[in-house]
DNA sequence: GGCAGTTTAGCAACGCTGTTGCGTAATAGA
DNA sequence: TCTATTACGCAACAGCGTTGCTAAACTGCC
């Protein structure tokens, strides 16, 4: 639940309790409210140890009891529930010509949101200007999220190379917005930050999903076995550049018959229809390879028609009574990215951790 | 390393013990020898700690001391190493002809391997029996995993329509073996398995790979982020299915322009280049969506010409300065399938465990 | 050959985790 | 008012890794 930090071992029984933790937080996420018997019967934990867990979070503030009673005979149980306001984490979408900031609480609501322009082929530094005076001021703040076109390093906090701007080769933005707003910073792609948006809205029935995202380009953010995908080198999810028609027309990326390029010279002409039905194969193509079974619309080439691509996706779904895909339309607007690069950072602070104290080990 | 088995609760500590053994024999498998401090560091465990998960697995007879090492100065250390002859498991493959069953030890190493013929169009309760027959007389058995063509359910055990076997839907494979057979069963796509089968003998390095299988049709054997990747329908890397050409000759599957379409038609005219620049293309447009680093080749049908799909396919993936792809041949030959289907059941026992004692949970 | 320094191994006590046993509080129904 | 039932918590406990200390085995030096 805390970082790591300092001391190098020691380590293994707080993850056990960190883990608990993290477990019970998780739980109280997707619940309005909750008791001790339930999370005990949910976590596997005994009763006793979840009153121990319970009390060392209402120490921290992240859980309350609101109010009693339940059931009808015997004593009456105390009812918990999650305090949104606890925590608050700031999350950042660097777009090409503007920067969205976003304020949001433990539960993953969007409380303030404000865009500003950035200067045109912004340099490093003039986004940490922009960074700087951007940022709430906010007492209780885990941590800032940045969403941002790839390709980038995730693990490195690297950016290799933004598409369309020349000042960011190798830059590394984590640790310079780190030592700008002395705070912890997560650095990540903007499809990726935007389906961590709403996998953690929507809770682990969300466990395989993917967000298409349709805006100056196509990309997809993958959320693949109930944590963000990424891939060897954070380029998960470039499904903008698979190849749909072998013989067709040259793309940007060198290669010919790109989805991206098909998509985009429809919805240029005007027949939105055939964009969305292209967009449609491609993202049956990534069922069958991915097998997700949620599908997020979003973007903002795609939301000036939802029903369009909707219904377009829906049509080239094969049916089958083993094999359901939902598909949504993304719920925070213009904010997913920002939201989701926020909730990244709620995610590591109170996400179930995935490997336990173990470094990046052999 | 247990399995969880009756005892509702005191779950949770022991967890944290079988985790770091699993820890420790997943390090041993990858390095011939080790000793205490190397694990220690590693794991991020004290020495002592070492010295206790060691002292369980001697008595467990999974390591030995197999020596000491004096290098300079000081009292010399005691070597550890796996041993291999410890535990076995049995892989089983089921084709649409033959069945093939493998016997490895605890490091992969696959000691035995014979193949028999199933009847046509053969039932579950004919394969029952070829399975009961077929089973080595062994001792030490961890269980056995059942490797076989989708499409299938991993987690319900349930086989749901195997491609062009008309006495296999919705048939509860898993549950009939285990009564069969009295051991624990596994049941997985075959390519599941095979992608398993290199992920196990390459270790942790292998965290993002794809095994490519080109045998009377095209599939894809995905290990995303250090573990199987499935999907929500166990129904991840139908890659096959995906559509190169929009406007492509019909595909079985009811859609046009499949890569596999294509690629059949060209390998069975004898255009082996181009059925091999299809696929090519195919593997890039997975790069793209998956990020992957580890493209291994596999089936009867490609490694007839390994050398022009592997030519084929390095010429296609572009070439960057921070993004590798490795591209291998699978090296088990027509064992890969029922050897990773033995080497899931290892998984399972002797794997790190992703979730600690966390059942389905909410 | 004897002594100091270094590295490894292991026993014993400890802290912290969740677990168990049992006593207490609060409610419904008789 | 009494009893059964349910919830909660203190106290003792078992098991995990950690810390402190001692013994063992080796090298290098005197």
């Amino acid at each position: 639940m805390d970082t790591p930090g300092a001391t190098p071992n020691r380590v293994h029984l707080e993850h056990l309790r960190d883990y608990n933790e993290s477990l019970v937080v998780a739980l109280a996420r997707t619940r309005a409210e909750f008791d001790r018997a339930g999370v005990a019967e949910a976590t596997g934990l005994t009763p006793q140890a979840v009153s121990k867990v319970l009390g060392r979070l209402t120490e921290q503030g992240l859980v309350e009891v609101c109010g009693v009673r339940r059931q009808g005979v015997g004593k009456p149980a105390s009812i918990y529930r999650l305090v949104p306001g606890s925590r608050h984490a700031v999350g950042v979408h660097v777009a090409r010509t503007t920067l969205r900031t976003v304020l949001t609480d433990l539960a993953g609501t969007v409380l303030a949101s404000r865009v500003v322009p950035l200067p045109p082929d912004f340099t490093p530094g003039q986004l940490l200007d922009a960074l700087r005076s951007s940022m709430p001021p906010g007492q209780d703040l885990v941590g800032v999220g940045i969403g941002m076109v790839g390709p980038l390093d995730h693990a490195a906090g690297i950016v290799r190379g933004a598409h369309r701007l020349r000042h960011w080769h190798d830059v590394p933005l984590r640790r310079l917005a780190q030592e700008a707003l002395a705070l912890p910073v997560h650095l990540d792609k903007d499809v990726t930050a935007g389906v961590t948006a709403e996998a953690w809205r929507r809770g682990p029935a969300f466990r395989d999903g993917a967000l298409i995202m349709v805006e100056s380009g196509v990309g997809a953010g993958l959320w693949l076995g109930g944590a963000a995908y990424r891939g060897a080198h954070t380029n998960a999810g470039e499904f903008g550049h698979t190849v749909v028609q072998l013989d067709g027309p040259r793309c940007v990326c060198g290669r010919s018959g790109c989805l991206e390029v098909l998509h985009d010279t429809a919805f240029a002409d005007g027949r939105v229809d055939d964009a969305a039905r292209v967009l449609a194969a491609g993202i049956v193509n990534l069922l069958q390879t991915t097998d997700v079974d949620h599908i997020v619309l979003a973007g903002a080439d795609l939301l000036r028609f939802p029903e369009v691509y909707r219904a377009a996706t829906r049509a080239a779904i094969p049916v089958s009574h083993w094999m359901d895909v939902s598909v949504t339309l993304a719920d925070l607007g213009a904010d997913v990215i920002a939201a989701g690069a926020a909730m990244q950072v709620l995610d590591a602070a109170y996400g179930i951790p995935s490997k336990m104290g173990v470094r990046s080990l052999f």
